[in-house]
DNA sequence: CTGAAAGCGCTAACAG
DNA sequence: CTGTTAGCGCTTTCAG
C-alpha cells in the first residue's frame, strides 16, 4: 500500500515540518524553490498521494460535479456525459456520473451521496416524481438541470424545445402533402413526452390539419412498444402515410416495423426520427429526423454550474430553452396516392 | 446551507454526547431504542446530512469503487456502465465513472483522482500505452480488467475472446460459399484490435481460404474511416462478395456505404457486424452480427471486484474470457455468381 | 521563508 | 447503555 504516505512522513523524512511540505504540495506559497523541488522529489520518491478526503474535509467541499441521468444507453445521454467530463475536466472540476434508472430512490440515493461528498454541483435530469428529500437536498447546492424541467426544483435549467421540434417535423410532411401522420411517442408523465405530443398537435393544427386519435400513440420508451403501435397504425383502417417517431428507441421500433410490412421508406410511407445517433444517416435511404444540440446543451450545462459555484452573487435561475433542427434525408416524400397506397398495404 | 449540520449539532440540540448520536447514525450499536429514534429524528428535522469525506478519513478508504472507460457513446461499454452501477449499489458499493477518451495524460488524471479518493476498488479499461505511474497506481488497490487487457498490470480480468468470435463470422460466411471476404477492422495497437484481425486470418485457415491482403483494411475506431476503406474495397479491382465489420462505428460505415453504392444486402453482398447494439436487429433484412456478453460482463467484473475488495487472502490473479455469440439475421446468404456480382458492382 | 498548533466531522477505544 | 477523548491527513492562521 504505497497509499499510505502522508506528508507527515515527507516531513520526518527530510527533517521539515509539515506545513513546509504542505505549502510545497499545493501550489504558490511563500517557499524557497529549492525547498519545494526536494519536498516534490521525495515525495515522488515515496509515492506519495494525496488524500482528497482530508481535502474536502477542511476545504468543506470538494471539486466533484455530480451528473445525474435516468440512463445511459441512448446516444443523446452518453453524449452529454462525455461534454460535461469533458468540460469539468478542463476548469479543474471532475464529473462523478449516477444513473437513476428513473427509480425515485435510487435517484434519491444518488442525490444524497453528492450531497455527503459535499460536491461543488450538479447537473441532474430528475424522474417524473421525485421525493421531497431529493428537492431539499439539492436546494442546497448548484444545480443546472438538464433535457428535462421540473418547477418544483428552482435551478438554471437547459432545455431542448420539443414543441418546437415536433412541430418542424409535422410542418416538413405536411408541406409534403401528407395528411395522415401517425405519431408514435412516449410516455406523458415526463415534461420530454408531453411537449413532443402538445408539439404534434400544434404542429398539426398550424398546418390546418385535424388530429386524427386513433393516429397517435404514446407508451413506454422502448422499441417493443414502438413495435406493437406501428403495427396497430398500419393495421388501422385508414393507416397513416407518414409516422413521427418521437425517440431513438421509438424510431428504432417504427424502421423495423415498417421494413416487416414489406413497405418501403420513404416510397410507401414517409418516417422522420427524433433525435439523431449516428447510425441514422446510413439506415436505408437515409432517415430524415429532428437533431437536437447535445454537445452544446452538455458544455452549457457545465459552464452554467460552474459559473453558478464560482459566483456567490446569486442571481435569478435562467431558463435556456435550444431549438431542434430538421435534417432532411431520405425517408419522407410526397405520400404515394392513398389507394395505391392501401393496396400496397394490403 | 442545511447540509451544515453536524453530529455535534444534534448532540448539543439534543442534550446527549456525540459518541451517541454517532452510534444512533451508523447501525446497531448499544444504544437503546428511545433514544436512537430520539436521534433520528432529530436529525431529520435539522435536515443533517453525512459528510463522507470525514467517513472515508476515519476509515482509510471509501466505498467508491470507479469505473474508468475510454468512451461511453458505445453501446457496449454504456452497458458495462450501467450494470457495473447496478451491481455496485446492491452491494452497497458506489461507481463513479470516468472518460478516459484514450487520452494517457487523462487516463492518468483519472486513476490518480480514484487513488486519492481512496476509493474501493477500480474496473478498468485501459488505452494502448498507460503511463508508469497509472500502473503503479493501480497496482497498489484492487482492480478488474474489463474489456481489454495489459499484462503490465497484474489483476483479474474479464474479456471478450475476439478471435474466436471474428473467426466465427468468417466461417459463417464461408460455409455459405464466400471466398472472398473483406474486413474492416479497428487499429491494431489496441489487444482487441489485434485479437481481431488475428481471429479473421485464423478463421480463413480454418476454412482452408487465402488471405488476400488487398481485402484486408485497418484503421481509426470510425464510421468516416469505414466509409472509406469501403469504397475502396468495392472499388478495388477484384471486391470482396461479404464484408465484416469489426466493431459497430464500423458497421455503421460499411452499412451505409454498401447502400450509396447501389448494393442490395445480401443480395449483393453479405455484410456481418460486430456486437449487437439495438437498431442492427431492425436495419434493412436486420443485420447478422456477433454479440459479445456486456451485460455479463459487466455484472461479472462488479462481483469480482467487490470479491477482491473483501477478501483479504490475495489469490493468484484470474483471467475470464467471455465467448461470443453469431446471430444470424438475414444480411448474409450465398454469395451471387462473381461475374453478375461485377456487373451489379460496375 | 519556516514551524507549531488548531481544527474540519466522524468513529472507536476506553471509561463510566 | 452513554460520555470522553484521541486522532484520521490536511490547510491555515499565527508566531518566529
Amino acid at each position: 500500500m504505497s497509499g499510505r504516505v502522508t506528508i507527515k512522513d515527507i516531513a520526518s523524512s527530510l527533517g521539515v515540518s509539515v506545513s513546509t511540505v504542505g505549502r510545497a504540495l499545493s501550489g504558490q506559497d511563500r517557499i524557497s524553490a529549492r525547498t519545494r523541488r526536494q519536498i516534490l522529489d521525495e515525495a515522488d520518491r515515496l509515492g506519495y498521494v494525496a488524500n482528497s478526503a482530508a481535502r474536502v474535509m477542511r476545504a468543506g467541499h470538494s471539486n466533484l460535479i455530480g451528473l445525474v441521468i435516468p440512463e445511459i444507453e441512448n446516444d443523446a445521454n452518453a453524449a452529454i456525459a462525455r461534454c460535461v467530463a469533458e468540460s469539468c475536466a478542463a476548469r479543474g472540476y471532475q464529473m462523478v456520473l449516477f444513473i437513476s434508472s428513473d427509480d425515485r430512490d435510487r435517484e434519491l440515493a444518488n442525490i444524497r451521496a453528492l450531497a455527503e461528498m459535499r460536491c461543488a454541483g450538479a447537473i441532474v435530469t430528475l424522474g417524473p416524481s421525485p421525493h421531497r428529500e431529493t428537492i431539499r437536498l439539492l436546494s442546497s447546492m448548484p444545480v443546472v438541470q438538464i433535457m428535462r424541467h421540473t418547477s418544483k426544483l428552482i435551478s438554471d435549467s437547459i432545455t431542448m424545445d420539443d414543441r418546437n421540434g415536433i412541430a418542424q417535423a409535422v410542418r416538413h410532411l405536411a408541406e409534403l402533402g401528407h395528411k395522415r401522420i401517425g405519431f408514435v411517442g412516449g410516455s406523458d408523465k415526463l415534461s420530454t413526452g408531453v411537449n413532443r405530443i402538445v408539439g404534434f398537435d400544434a404542429g398539426l393544427v398550424g398546418e390546418g390539419l385535424v388530429r386524427d386519435d386513433a393516429l397517435v400513440i404514446t407508451g413506454p420508451v422502448r422499441a417493443s412498444f414502438a413495435r406493437k403501435a406501428t403495427e396497430q397504425l398500419l393495421n388501422s383502417e385508414n393507416p397513416p402515410t407518414a409516422i413521427v417517431a418521437a425517440a431513438v428507441r421509438l424510431t428504432i421500433g417504427v424502421l423495423e416495423t415498417v421494413n416487416k410490412f414489406g413497405l418501403k421508406v420513404p416510397d410507401d410511407i414517409s418516417i422522420i426520427g427524433y433525435t439523431d445517433p449516428l447510425w441514422l444517416r446510413g439506415w436505408g435511404p437515409g432517415i430524415t429526423t429532428i437533431s437536437i444540440p447535445v454537445h452544446e446543451a452538455g458544455i452549457a450545462a457545465a459552464s452554467l454550474l460552474i459559473q453558478r459555484i464560482q459566483d456567490k452573487g446569486k442571481k435569478r435561475a435562467v431558463a435556456s430553452v435550444y431549438t431542434p433542427n430538421l435534417i432532411v434525408r431520405n425517408s419522407t416524400t410526397v405520400p404515394r396516392p392513398h389507394d395505391r397506397f392501401l393496396n400496397r398495404l394490403g
